[in-house]
Parts: C-alpha cells; sequence; structure tokens
RNA sequence: GCGCUGAUAAUCUAGUUUGGUUAGGAUACUUGCCUCCCAAGCAAGCGACCCGGGUUCAAAUCCCGGUCGGCGCACCA
C-alpha cells in the first residue's frame, strides 16, 4: 500500500469524488438538512442513472443473457427463522463488554472467557457469560480495569410485525440476500424447468447495522446487493464445460500463500488455467465466476486491469458458512478493499434450512443411472454491493485535464453506464435552427436513446457541463445542417468531432458505444 | 464504540488566535446583452457561519453537549 505523500494524495482525491458526487447530483447523505445520518445515502438525478444502468448491465449480462441463471426476488422483511437456520442470529448477535476503567475498550465477551478461562463458550448466553465473568473477576484485559454490564451487539435492524411489539412479533430487516434465494430455492425448482449446474439470481436492498460506516459509498448500512448462488451437483463440483475458454486469461493474484509470505507487491500474475492446475484455487467454477467477474468489469464496464486483483480469505478469516472465499478487491483511495466477494458455501445453507423446515431441499437429477437425489453444492456465490460498483466507477472515470490552460473535468465512464447516451445541441440561435434540434432529439428518443436537449450558455460550456457526468456523445446542428441535413458528433474523451448524414446519426452512436474502448 | 481532528452558500475559500460595521472573494447557477465548435466578455440576480444550550451589553469567533466528516484503534457475520 501507498505512504507517506501519497496517502494524503489519495485521501484529498475520495473528498474530492465526495464534493464532486455532491456538486453533480450524483450521490448526497441523506437528511443532509437536519445534518445527515450516518451509513445511509440518497442519490440524485445523475447518480440514480448511472446506478440504475450498472444494476442494468449486471442483470442483462448475468441473468437475461445467460441460459443457466434464473432471477428471484425475496422480500426485505424476512422470515425470522431464515435467519436461525442460516446462523445470523447468533453470529450477528454479538455480546460486548466495555472497559470501565482507563482504556475504553471494548471486548468480545465471549472471547474473553475463552481466552481469560479456557472455557467453551459455543453454547452460552450473554448472562450466563456475564455471571461466569464475575464470579471469577476477570478485570480488563488491556489495563486490569473493572468491566462493567455486557450489551448485545445485534448488526441485524429488527422491527415488528403487527402492532403489538413484543419478542414473539419480532421480524429483521435481510442482512443479505442469499438467505431468501436458499429458503425460495424450491419454489424456483418447482416452478421452472432448470438444470444442473444452475444459478439463482437476486438484486435488491440488504441492511447492516455496521459499526462505524465510512468511506463515502464503500461502508454503509443500507445498500443494494447484487449476486447469484451457483448450484451444482455435490459430486461433480469441478466439472465446469466452459472453463478452458477463459484458462488463459491473466489474473492478479494475491492468495493465501503470498499473504503467508509476506509478498511484497500488490499481486502475483498467473493465467486462471495455471492456478487452478497448483490447486490454488479449491475449486473449479469459484476460478471460473471470478476470472468471468474480473473480465467484466474491465471489458464490461471499463475498470483498468491493475486496479483489480483477487484476493483469497486466510483460514481465520473464513465465514462460518465458506469453505475458501475470493474477494475481488479494487485499489480505492484508502487502499485495496473488497468490491466483490465470492464464497464456497458448499451445502450449508440448504442442508440447514433442510433440518430447520423440515422440508426436502434435495434436487432430483435424471442420469443414466436413473434418478439420484442430493442437497446442491453452492459453488460459488459472486456478490457486489451497487453503491461500491458506483464508487469505483467515479473513481475509475473522474479526470481533470488541462485544455488551453483550463482545468476541464471529465467523468470518462464506459457509454453503457453514462447518466446520458448523448446531448443535442443547436449551435447558434434561431427558431429554424432550435425546430431541427428538437426534431432530430425527439427522433432520437424515439430510437431509444437516452438524450438530453440543451441551447444555454456558449457550445463550450456545454460540452463542458456534459463532460462532468459524463454523457459519451453530443450532437451539434448548425446553419448548415439545414441545407446539407448533417451533423457533427462530438467525443467526450477525445474531443474530436465527426460529421455525418442524420440518417445515419442512431447506427453511428450505437457503433460507437459498442466499440467503446477507455485508454 | 474509543482517541485525535475538523465543519462558513451548490463548490472552493477569507475572517476565528485577540468576541464588536451590512461575513469578503472566486467558481457554479439564473436573467439580459454580445459571441458561436470547446467553461470568452460585460451587467444584474440568487445564495452561507452544522444543530442545541451557556458566558457576555454583544458570539461565525469563547465554553459545554450533540450531529456529520476525516484519520488511528476496534468492528466488517
Amino acid at each position: 500500500m501507498k505512504t507517506g505523500q501519497n496517502d494524503k494524495e489519495m485521501q484529498l482525491f475520495l473528498e474530492k469524488i465526495m464534493a464532486f458526487a455532491n456538486k453533480t447530483g450524483i450521490a448526497f447523505i441523506t437528511g443532509n438538512i437536519y445534518g445527515g445520518l450516518a451509513g445511509f445515502w440518497d442519490y440524485g438525478p445523475i447518480g440514480v442513472e448511472i446506478k440504475n444502468r450498472i444494476k442494468d448491465a449486471w442483470w442483462t449480462d448475468f441473468v437475461r443473457n445467460r441460459d443457466d441463471i434464473v432471477g428471484y426476488e425475496g422480500a426485505i422483511i424476512t422470515h425470522p427463522k431464515i435467519w436461525e437456520a442460516s446462523g445470523h442470529l447468533t453470529s450477528f448477535n454479538d455480546p460486548l463488554i466495555f472497559c470501565q476503567g482507563k482504556c475504553k475498550k471494548k471486548h468480545r465477551l465471549d472471547h474473553l472467557v475463552e481466552d481469560q478461562l479456557n472455557i467453551n463458550t459455543e453454547n452460552l448466553g450473554i448472562d450466563e457469560l456475564s455471571k461466569i465473568i464475575k464470579e471469577k473477576e476477570v478485570n480488563c484485559p488491556e489495563c486490569g480495569g473493572n468491566l462493567g454490564e455486557p450489551v448485545t451487539f445485534n448488526l441485524m435492524f429488527n422491527t415488528h410485525i403487527g402492532p403489538v411489539q413484543d419478542s414473539a412479533s419480532v421480524a429483521y430487516l435481510r442482512p443479505e440476500n442469499a438467505q431468501l434465494i436458499f429458503s425460495g430455492f424450491k419454489n424456483v425448482v418447482d416452478s421452472t424447468r432448470v438444470k444442473m449446474p444452475f444459478g439463482i439470481a437476486h438484486t435488491g436492498i440488504v441492511f447492516r447495522n455496521e459499526i462505524s460506516p465510512r468511506n463515502f459509498l464503500f461502508r454503509v448500512r443500507e445498500y443494494e446487493l447484487m449476486e447469484f448462488e451457483y448450484f451444482s451437483n455435490p459430486e461433480k463440483t469441478n466439472d465446469c464445460p466452459d472453463f478452458d475458454e477463459i484458462a488463459e486469461y491473466e489474473l492478479n493474484i494475491l492468495s493465501q500463500i503470498e499473504q503467508d509470505q509476506n509478498f511484497e507487491e500488490d499481486y502475483r500474475k498467473i493465467s486462471v488455467g495455471k492456478a487452478w492446475e497448483k490447486r490454488i484455487f479449491k475449486n473449479k467454477w469459484q476460478a471460473y465466476w471470478l476470472t468471468i467477474f474480473i473480465r467484466w468489469f474491465i471489458e464490461a464496464l471499463g475498470i483498468r486491469a491493475e486496479m483489480l486483483r483477487l484476493r483469497q480469505h486466510m483460514e481465520t478469516e473464513l465465514s462460518h458458512y465458506a469453505l475458501d472465499t475470493w474477494d475481488l478487491e479494487y485499489k480505492y483511495p484508502f487502499g485495496w478493499k473488497e468490491l466483490m466477494g465470492c464464497a464456497n458455501r458448499t451445502q450449508f445453507d440448504l442442508a440447514q434450512h433442510q433440518e430447520f423446515s423440515k422440508s426436502k431441499m434435495e434436487f432430483m437429477e435424471q442420469t443414466e443411472e436413473g434418478i439420484i437425489r442430493y442437497i446442491p453444492y453452492v459453488v460459488a456465490e459472486p456478490s457486489v454491493g451497487l453503491g461500491r460498483i458506483l464508487l469505483t466507477v467515479i473513481a475509475e472515470g473522474y479526470t481533470e485535464e488541462v485544455v488551453k490552460g483550463r482545468k476541464r473535468i471529465v467523468l470518462k465512464i464506459h457509454p453503457r453506464l453514462a447518466p446520458y447516451d448523448v446531448s443535442v445541441f443547436p449551435l447558434q440561435k434561431g427558431e429554424k435552427i432550435f425546430a431541427k434540434a428538437r426534431e432530430i432529439f425527439e427522433n432520437l428518443r424515439t430510437d431509444g436513446f437516452i438524450a438530453y436537449y440543451d441551447d444555454s450558455g456558449s457550445i463550450g460550456k456545454r460540452y463542458r457541463r456534459h463532460d462532468e457526468i459524463g454523457t459519451p456523445f453530443c450532437v451539434t446542428i448548425d446553419y448548415e445542417t439545414l441545407e446539407d441535413e448533417q451533423v457533427t458528433i462530438r467525443n467526450r474523451d477525445t474531443m474530436e468531432q465527426v460529421r455525418i448524414p442524420i440518417n445515419n446519426l442512431g447506427e453511428e452512436l450505437r457503433y460507437q458505444k459498442r466499440n467503446y474502448k477507455i485508454k
């Protein structure tokens, strides 16, 4: 990670991005007229467009355009039993105790009892733990101070169903979407003709009562997750027919090995095929999906390859349900951080739901030997926060250039993600030229483009305004247009202009959008 | 959540040390004039001391509490 002066620069960059997002109508802290609410964000007119287009790109590429993934959307307020089965009710409820002495530090009550007294705490509740601490007169391990009364730290938001608020009416706002996919698994299997292996995709808002929200849109308490669970026959978890097609793809990797060795570089380069041969990945499908997503971020969203890496979780880092987890990390202004997570969740969740609900979670498959039944195995769970992609896309795209001695701010984002496809300007004032420009603008809209019309200020000012929000193309109508039926297309990144017949306009814009390359 | 630190218009900022005039400037935005292929110029307009309490004749300025941000620690199923 960078140090010294660079740290300062990076920090200033994040602050610049936040001010930029505010100025251009991308994102605002919610309730800011009342001072703001930490960890919750509102999206403005430009932000909501970019956000929706990112979501649309994801859904189009991973659900609509694939034969092996179907969609699902669960309820936000969830059946409480789901979180008992998933383990969230125990692992999201941490018993904590605060030092009342000098250091004021916070300790996990269960860890304290385990470390200090060597007692297994697995089945002990907060009251029992508290009693043990008092009986054995355990003090703060940091400063020896007295410990106060324990509190429960619940990372799930809860609410009550119905007007009576008692313990029987408690329900939780979902902290992840995955459990809605698992608990709805039978619904999908029974209502559609899915064949193994296949995925169930889900997008939607989740709620986590994070302790300290930080870094703009990065760590927040309410955010939209886009993910799918990819299921396989547990006997065939490495049967990945398309793997060979991507085997040569070069990945930036920081596996457990490099982290154990305190590897000095940010990552090591290796092809996914070689990494699989060396069993750096534990599952072939997981390697496949991680590669597909790396490629998606680079090619479909325009993120620079050197800003992305795959980092494997250390054994101690793994969640209770995961066999192996990889983070797809982006080099944010505040360091390498998770953009997407991809866990191998095994059969854990479906088995849990089978046990708790008494419903069979088995999948029936017709094979040459006859019908076999099994609990499907989740080989990969690519799960990504929409807000984090938005932050990444803005951080990647935000560019300052000097043009003729003046600063030009350009949001160089992929045209597929831009809030407007095209903006239409009449070059001069005049009724005829306005009418022509309006006509072209309306035709572009009819033709399926998200278009904007602007006739205020100088032409240069209009270009700059659209550079800032990332509009990739501006079409200018001048007096000659009225004679020769030609218009000028101006490119956001290069500022170059081409003059083409109006009849070819839609086709040309579509071509340029499809073939867009970020330098 | 703890510690350090900060908060002046949509944005950037002067003023806060040492309380005292109508809180100054730049950018952006709106309107008009002029110009028309890269934020030109001129004129006018719009717009702020984070919230609450205290001290004082008087608070943007001093004190206390809160909110929000940044950094460090902790947390990140």
